[in-house]
DNA sequence: TTAAACTTGTTTCTATACGAACAAAAAACT
DNA sequence: AGTTTTTTGTTCGTATAGAAACAAGTTTAA
C-alpha cells in the first residue's frame, strides 16, 4: 500500500473521471495569467488605453506610412469586427485619423496622429512596467524561458 | 561593424523607442496563445459548451454538495457579473439548476443535472484532446516546464 | 440592540472577440 | 469581356470580462 499515492476516493472518482485537474490545464491557467495581467494593465496605462487598443496604436505609430484598417488589424492579430471597433475608440480619442483610399475606394487608410503618437511616447516606460509586474513571479531566467515557450505556443 | 546586430533605422527608432518589441510581450503573447487555444477549445467541444462554461459546469460536478453562484464563480476565477450571465446559459442548457437557499435568503444554491453530469463525462477525452492540441507545439518536457511557469503568474 | 460593514446577487455600461451574412470593389480566371 | 473569387469593411448576434451602482439580507461591532 506505502506505493499507491492514490486514496480510496479519488480512484473511485477516476474510474469516471480520469486524470483531469482543471487548475492545471493549459486552458484555464492561460484564462488566469491573461487575466492577471489585464488588471495590472488597466490598474497601470495612463490615458485610458486598454491592452488592446496600445497594441494597435504602437503599431500603427511604427509604421513608416498609412496602412488599410484590416492589415494593421492583421497586425495585431484581431479580427475585422474586432479591429472596427478598436480603430473607432482611437480615432473617438484623435489618436488615429482615417482617410479613403484614392486607388482602392474599399479601404481606410490609417494614420497616428501627434497626440496619439506623444501618448505611445508617453506609454512607453509605463508599459515597460506593466511587463516586469506581470512576470514578477518568475525569476529572469525562467521570465526567458516562458516567453520562448508561450511564443511557440501563438 | 562586424559587431553591431542594429542597423541604422532601427538606431534611429530605438532613440524614441527603447527596447521595447510588441511581438515579444507577455501580454501580446498571451493575448494570442489564448485565443488559439478558444479556437481549438470552439472547435472540438461537444454541445456547443463554450472553454469558461466546461469550467464552471466541470467544477461543480465535481462538488459533493451544492454551492453557492458567487463561491462557484470564485472557484473558476470569475467575477459575480460573469458569473450571473454563465449560470443563466448553463441554466437554460438544462446542465444546472438553481434554488434559493433557505438559511441565506440572498443565496441561489446551484447543482449539477444528470444531463450536466453526463456531459461532463462525454466531454472529458474531447476536453483532454483540445489540451494535447493546445501543447502540441511543445515537447512533453517543455509543456511541463511551461505550465509550471504559467501557474507562477496565476 | 442598534448601527456599520460586508456579502450576495442583479443590472447597466463599456470593451474585447468571433461567427455569419452582407455589399461594394478589386483581382483572377476563362 | 464576362464570370468567379477574393478582399475590404460593416452589421448583427452571442459570449466573456470587469467596473459601478444598487437592493436585500447577514454579520460584526459598538
Amino acid at each position: 500500500m506505502a506505493s499507491r499515492s492514490h486514496d480510496e476516493t479519488s480512484e473511485q472518482r477516476e474510474r469516471f473521471a480520469p486524470e483531469y485537474v482543471l487548475d492545471e490545464q493549459i486552458g484555464f491557467l492561460l484564462r488566469k495569467a491573461y487575466q492577471r495581467h489585464q488588471t495590472i494593465f488597466t490598474d497601470r496605462m495612463i490615458g485610458g488605453l486598454t491592452a488592446t487598443q496600445f497594441s494597435m496604436l504602437f503599431r500603427l505609430v511604427q509604421m513608416t506610412g498609412p496602412i488599410s484598417q484590416n492589415a494593421l488589424g492583421r497586425l495585431v492579430a484581431m479580427d475585422a469586427a474586432t479591429t472596427k471597433g478598436v480603430v473607432s475608440r482611437l480615432q473617438a480619442q484623435g489618436l488615429v485619423t482615417t482617410e479613403r483610399d484614392t486607388e482602392d475606394k474599399r479601404r481606410y487608410m490609417l494614420q497616428s496622429t501627434a497626440k496619439g503618437r506623444a501618448l505611445i511616447q508617453e506609454a512607453l516606460p509605463v508599459v515597460m512596467g506593466i511587463t516586469e509586474a506581470t512576470l514578477a513571479p518568475l525569476t529572469k531566467r525562467e521570465s526567458e524561458t516562458f516567453l520562448r515557450l508561450l511564443a511557440k505556443l501563438c
